[in-house]
DNA sequence: TTCGATAGCCGAACACTGTTCTATGCTGGT
DNA sequence: ACCAGCATAGAACAGTGTTCGGCTATCGAA
């Protein structure tokens, strides 16, 4: 019975383990230095995320923190994965695959967003760690079980997670920047403005389509393309 | 007749104009710029492409770069264009508009893969620059004579541009590496191994897929995804 | 023709970044 | 009490983007 095996043991084989794990009190971990990492995240963004601030708000300095982190680049995938493993899954129902599958991509939607734009430090990266594999094996599950061959479930799964990370980072980097005045001119109000000003005879349907293009929420956008692919999908489904 | 409208006239108003142009031999100018940006990264990818670099290709020292370009992120959003000003466009013909926003996507894909890394650069910005703009019109007049409507349409250039972007990101951060040596490791190996190896009980899924799942060709991939994508947009059509 | 204005250029410096080297505490086992 | 070692940091290194101030060469106007 090898069932309880723990998510640590399942760690890909370049995460350095944490050469033995903190002995006395914790004061220093890799779980308190993520834990710090997505406050700082929360708080400030990616842009505030340093080694030395990330030290600084554990209390320490921050050559102290490779001895737990084999660099910046693990510590973004370290991050990424503990985001995933907020995520709940249901048990796979064959029957509602779809609403199932659609589902779980707005949860991973709303986790990573919820993190501002902590999607920027994994972008673009593959699945590695244990929690996003543990997603990865729901989502394969519930398709085949639905009858999607294996290679559209397998292709589907990376289209959807670079579609997911792709929705994110739009969505974190165009806020609705309702902030507190209303001379405040953010970016897409500037653009639209821009757009209205091309020459309509060179560019009609810019011009006719600035408001529509513009006046778009994020998520609203992430539900088109997400029922874009999903219908795409469920065309493969054979049985 | 305003048709002479070139693509100069046509900047976005952030764009800062370079303080009127270049007046005896033209050593240094935003094209020039461009264009060592262009070999750079052609050359060495996104991470070799340093201000000091840049100047140092140009024969000259990095603050003079400073009197024509903004800063990083500009040069960014200027490289971006002048790659999507490769790409040339047919005249629109309703009745294969389908077949001509595929070869559309198609063209962007290999334009942006034919420089390396260089998506990276511009990954997450709105379009904005004049070739990016002449694209997006372009699809609009398309789509919009082919009995899309609007909004529809409008939401579909945002996510195809986005789902453009994560596909080169994709493919060009995870090369062939068919390099020289049979011993060679990537990191697709890697994973594959790593993922063959996890507890059958827990990921019968994973470990049944880890072939299809790395054995992709980033280019059927690519069509994957816009086959999925297409198939979704040609539901809104009405006419 | 002379001459100031200024567009264009650039070395040096600033404030950062991730990372490594080295030294030094502190701990538990012998 | 001692010592191996884990764990912690200060200082320094090699970079980065960007800015400051001074420089030169050219141009339009007197």
């Amino acid at each position: 019975m090898a069932t309880d095996v723990t998510s640590d043991q399942l760690e890909p084989p370049w995460w350095r383990p944490p050469k033995q794990r903190a002995r006395r009190r914790a004061p220093l971990s890799r779980d308190a230095i993520v834990d710090a990492a997505l406050g700082i995240l929360d708080a400030d963004g990616v842009d505030a995320l340093t080694i030395r601030r990330l030290g600084q708000e554990l209390g320490t300095g921050a050559a102290s923190l490779y001895w737990h982190i084999a660099g910046k680049d693990e510590l973004g995938e370290l991050v990424y994965d503990r985001i995933m493993g907020e995520i709940q899954l249901p048990e796979p129902d064959p029957a509602r695959w779809d609403d199932q599958l659609k589902e779980l991509a707005r949860c991973s939607y709303r986790a990573m967003l919820a993190h501002n734009d902590a999607v920027r430090l994994s972008i673009g990266r593959p699945p590695a760690g244990p929690n996003t594999l543990r997603i990865v094996e729901w989502m394969l599950t519930l398709m085949r079980s639905a009858g999607i061959p294996d290679q559209p479930a397998a292709y589907f799964g990376n289209t959807l997670g670079r579609f997911l990370d792709a929705s994110v980072l739009e969505a974190s980097t165009a806020p609705p920047a309702e902030d507190d005045a209303e001379s405040v001119e953010d970016g897409g109000d500037m653009m639209r403005e821009y757009w209205a000003s091309l020459p309509g005879d060179r560019f009609p349907n810019l011009t006719a389509l600035a408001d529509t293009t513009f006046d778009v929420d994020a998520d609203d956008l992430f539900e088109f393309g997400l029922d874009l692919l999903m219908r795409g999908l469920a065309a493969y489904k054979v049985p």
